[in-house]
DNA sequence: CCATGTTGCTCAAACGTTTGCACAAGGCCC
DNA sequence: GGGCCTTGTGCAAACGTTTGAGCAACATGG
């Protein structure tokens, strides 16, 4: 009987209960006492609303606060477990708030991503939280100095003044390529993601400085890749092997990377971790049931979409400008075996600080 | 200069042109013609438009024109990849038609699922698509019947109205009984994922029949497991291996149910595939780089959100009720090492029937 | 018995659009 | 030169809420 009913307005409620559509409003808003409603009146209404199967129309409600309680969420592939979990993350804090989130897929389209940010302000989301595919952020500091603030995540941009919650890529690259000079090798591959963006640059310029700190010359460090996608790993780590014989260790920027790389290491005649060092940034799920488990640095991506929805939950109900402008996410080192053990004939460096590592390969948890 | 702002209103926008709303109105909504809009008119409200930055509010557009072009989406975890892959599906076809998509997760639990449910429908969206947490489906069936098209994925209801898009699960079940059958398997262990669901009691069902299709009592196939989780799958196949030492094959019902199977059968000193075999329903990407390669049932679910878009497509088009009630996508066969070869001592079963088997264990694509 | 305060409610404007209808001006026909 | 169609535009209502201001009725205090 009281099955819900979006075509019953506040009037209906109202003239079922016998009074003006602004005592119904009143009435249902709770603030009743506050509004001098009597306790009979209030109870009628509500007893009415229940009846009629009342659903408030909440377009409306909007239209009138100027309040849509609407957060942006825009990723560059929802289907991306990484891009996922922070649409999670960020869809919770959302909702703790009182906020439904709008979400949208740019396809890692830059042009998308921009007639995305334009649907969403035109429905008057109160926040947009972005992974953008990082080309351009013009339409991102056009959003936010129009008054819809933004934030940024993953992908940053190195100069702009929008609020970025990132992962310690440059810690990260640092950490994975001492462990590879702990064990000795010196020419090390880079098999990139997509060059431009702020992980790739960020990892690319760490990896250099970390391997300059220890005499290796810029030039004798290998890079190539265009792109995150397991067929860019794959064409990148074959031409890098083919070109240079040299290499004794491949650094993957990303899982996908790390697979393609791993199957033309394979094509090449050479076996992980034997023939070939292999680490990654970013961890796979279940990367101990792997034939090959890799060495990895995991990024945390749960706390990645946290700090985000925290950064913009302040934002919203302070009013102020972010605290800072960057926010970074420390990352977890874990040792296994597609690293390998010591390069025959090489003297191990000796570390210069300690991490808390993790455990060795395939064990289980 | 034409920076958009979002405080402009088309009021603004008229009076800087000279004319009134209602002509701006039209003048922008391109039935300038149909309107009677002078072509000299139209251009000048436009450049004042565009000058001022003005963006259409859509949550008022929304309210008067009673269509606020918003999809609902529901799913019990948007970090899980698989229904990460529908909702970017969804969403894709919903941006198709003009639509934007109100993500929602439940979490796995049905109260949250109707209170979302409930929030979706006061948003006024234009239908909703589910992935019920499975155990009630009144609100979804109260949603539908109030004139918002609700279309299911995934865990389905037996009975009811709505319209459902599901796996082929007892073909798929059915499949991989045949396939340790064939390898002289008889004692089959089965690790199920949460009882009650439809996917999990379809499978269930058909990996019984199949077993009594050759003769195996209902009492001779042991079952545990309690959800489509890990640690579900390692308890209860370490219960079901100390309680029945005599199974020589596992079938678990979803990923995460073998690697937890895999630990337990590690823990209990068998190993896969060489003292016991491993299936399981739902395929892992990058599977041919694991330890040992899982012999699996590939949900197809791009197809099923496709589906899925494209059922909600039709109705919202139409305005119809759905074609069908049920709508089942293929499942794909993938044989790989984790099922081993034909038990010592067993005679070899005749297939049944033929089906497009896919590569074999770990070979590159 | 009048000023004052409180209680309980209604009126009406506003939010930013869309759209049916009316209306003025001009051209055309007879 | 009056009727009529066409063209271009404006008025005002509507969508479903919220909310400030106003107004009776009644109680209170002097």
């Amino acid at each position: 009987m009281s099955a819900s009913n979006l075509t019953v307005t506040l009037g209906d409620v109202a003239a079922a209960a016998g009074v003006s559509v602004s005592t119904a409003s009143r009435a249902l808003n709770g603030n009743a006492k506050a509004c001098r409603i009597s306790a009979t009146t209030a109870d009628r209404v509500r007893e009415h609303a229940r009846r009629l199967g009342f659903r408030p129309n909440l377009l409306a409600r909007s239209l009138q606060s100027r309040r849509s309680g609407l957060l942006g969420v825009v990723v560059p592939d929802v289907a991306n477990p990484f891009f996922a979990a922070i649409a999670k993350e960020v869809t919770r804090g959302a909702e703790e708030a009182g906020r439904s989130v709008l979400l949208a897929d740019s396809g890692e389209c830059n042009e998308r991503e921009v007639t995305l940010v334009a649907e969403l302000q035109a429905r008057r989301v109160e926040g947009l939280v972005v992974c953008p595919v990082g080309v351009d952020s013009t339409h991102l500091e056009a959003a936010n100095a129009a008054g819809t603030p933004v934030v940024v995540v993953d992908r940053g941009f190195r100069d702009g003044s929008l609020p970025t919650v990132t992962s310690d890529h440059r810690g990260g690259a640092e950490r994975l390529i001492e462990h590879l000079l702990e064990l000795g090798h010196r020419t090390i591959g880079i098999v990139q993601g997509r060059p431009g963006t702020l992980p790739n640059d960020d990892r690319l310029r760490a990896a250099r400085d970390a391997l300059a700190a220890v005499g290796v010359s810029i030039d004798d460090v290998p890079v190539a890749g265009n792109g995150f996608t397991e067929r860019s790993g794959y064409e990148s780590a074959a031409r890098l092997l083919a070109d240079r014989p040299d290499v004794t260790a491949l650094f993957a920027f990303s899982t996908p990377n790390a697979f393609g790389a791993l199957r033309a290491a394979a094509e090449a005649g050479r076996s992980v971790p034997n023939d070939l060092a292999l680490v990654c940034f970013d961890d796979v799920p279940h990367g101990e049931f792997l034939r090959v488990p890799l060495t990895a640095v995991a990024q945390d991506v749960r706390r990645l979409g946290q700090t985000a929805a925290e950064v913009m939950a302040e934002r919203l109900e302070t009013g102020r400008p972010p605290r800072r402008r960057r926010y970074t996410v420390p990352v977890r080192f874990i040792a296994r075996a597609s690293s390998g053990g010591p390069l025959p004939g090489a003297e191990p460096r000796s570390r210069r600080r300690s991490s808390r590592e993790s455990l060795a390969a395939g064990a289980p948890r």
